[in-house]
DNA sequence: TAGATTGTTAATCGATTAACAATC
DNA sequence: TAGATTGTTAATCGATTAACAATC
């Protein structure tokens, strides 16, 4: 190996479509853990994404779990493994910004804790809305968020306002040092690339539903 | 060419990569039209998904639009060719199920018509929620369903009841002969082939985004 | 033990990028 | 015209499947 070779190698990536399909895993082995299943093969899992079996093999030996021959996986164990893999089983501190309609449902929805994340304030910037009550937290002005974001070490930023604003709200949570941002505005925003975006656009969903529904061909959907 | 390879061959299918693309490319020309860009070039829109300019002008051919040597593409008339190829430039009638905070948030998300969606009704099997108002909407018991598919031809089934219920619903939309199913609640949902479902699991965008956190990464995070 | 299922290397398939001609 | 940008074919890269040995 020369020079050239070891500057390309990169620190062992993984797949980004197997990064795609571990969360998804996630969801499976805790459907099954609520039924009582104990095992479960490879060829069971990959009918989920119509792939073959040796495909999940190779992720889950990404998330360096190892099954038994003859049993599979065992249910609970590789369900911590990927949960420890994606850092769920870990609490993560999130602020929520936007108390709209989808910002108070986000609030509330129960799987969000499931999946580690510990929300400690929701922010709006209509003074009509502050000291209202979101679920169990009150609407506090975005005055407030800088000195929140360093009492509580947030690690996320949850945008649900309007799209006019997500961009100047981007580049507010930035400012405070927050590295990663889940983004429900359907609108793509600009940030240095030390900030992981999530966008959680709804429309992109009904996009793709709407052109399948064009076609009546179904296969492939299920996991697009 | 021999037997074997005509029946191979199947109808010129889409790439699924470049079907995943498509709806943000939507996106991105809806935001540049607000601004009043006429032009928008390949390398410009390549940033966004970080690929090569090459790719975005495969999937624009793939969609069938063609753009100007030295000045690009239209952002009006690809946004419309987008809009055509997707089928949310013609209205798709829809149908919530699930008369919760997330159905709630649902029906009044104002991105949804601008992709041609058109709900008709809301449903709820719970008796304290009926009358109850979501928006517009009447909530209505489940009975009324297949009355309400049928006079309205119904395409979409919009799913927002908690996970334990998911499956049942689907299953009475399904005899409907609904073949498009948005669901919302965080399980896998099994329907025959021939019908397409699109899960939009919000805790999959919760993980994805704690594995980047956890590993401060950034890289590759915006389109994930 | 025999059979089922994992884990891994090699082969294939599909998606991305490189190269370059066409054109406004 | 010269330069920029599209459109398309060929080369490369990455993801999936095939083949098969290992093992419970």
């Amino acid at each position: 190996m020369n020079d050239t070779d070891r500057i390309k190698k990169p620190e062992s990536t993984i797949p980004v479509q197997t990064l795609r399909r571990i969360p998804y895993y996630h969801q499976i082995l805790s459907d099954l853990e609520q039924k009582g299943e104990r095992f479960v093969s490879s060829k069971y899992l990959a009918h989920f994404f119509r792939v073959d079996d040796t495909q999940v093999r190779k992720d889950v030996s990404v998330i360096g779990y190892k099954g038994k021959p003859k049993s599979g996986y065992s249910v609970s164990g590789l369900k911590q493994a990927i949960g420890d893999f994606l850092g769920i089983n870990t609490e993560n501190t999130a602020i929520l910004i936007g108390a709209g309609k989808l910002g108070s449902a986000l609030v509330e929805y129960p799987g969000l804790n499931e999946y580690g994340l510990k929300t400690v304030a929701v922010f709006d910037k209509d003074p009509k809305k502050l000291d209202r009550k979101i679920g169990a937290f009150t609407v506090q002005p975005l005055e407030k968020l800088a000195e929140i974001v360093q009492s509580f070490d947030v690690g996320i930023a949850i945008i649900t306002v309007p799209k006019e604003a997500a961009q100047a709200i981007c580049d507010l949570v930035v400012k405070q040092n927050i590295k990663a941002i889940w983004n429900f505005a359907p609108t793509q925003l600009s940030a240095p690339a030390d900030v992981t975006i999530r966008n959680e656009n709804m429309a992109v969903g009904l996009a793709l539903l709407s052109h399948y529904l064009k076609k009546r061909t179904a296969e492939s959907a299920i996991f697009s």
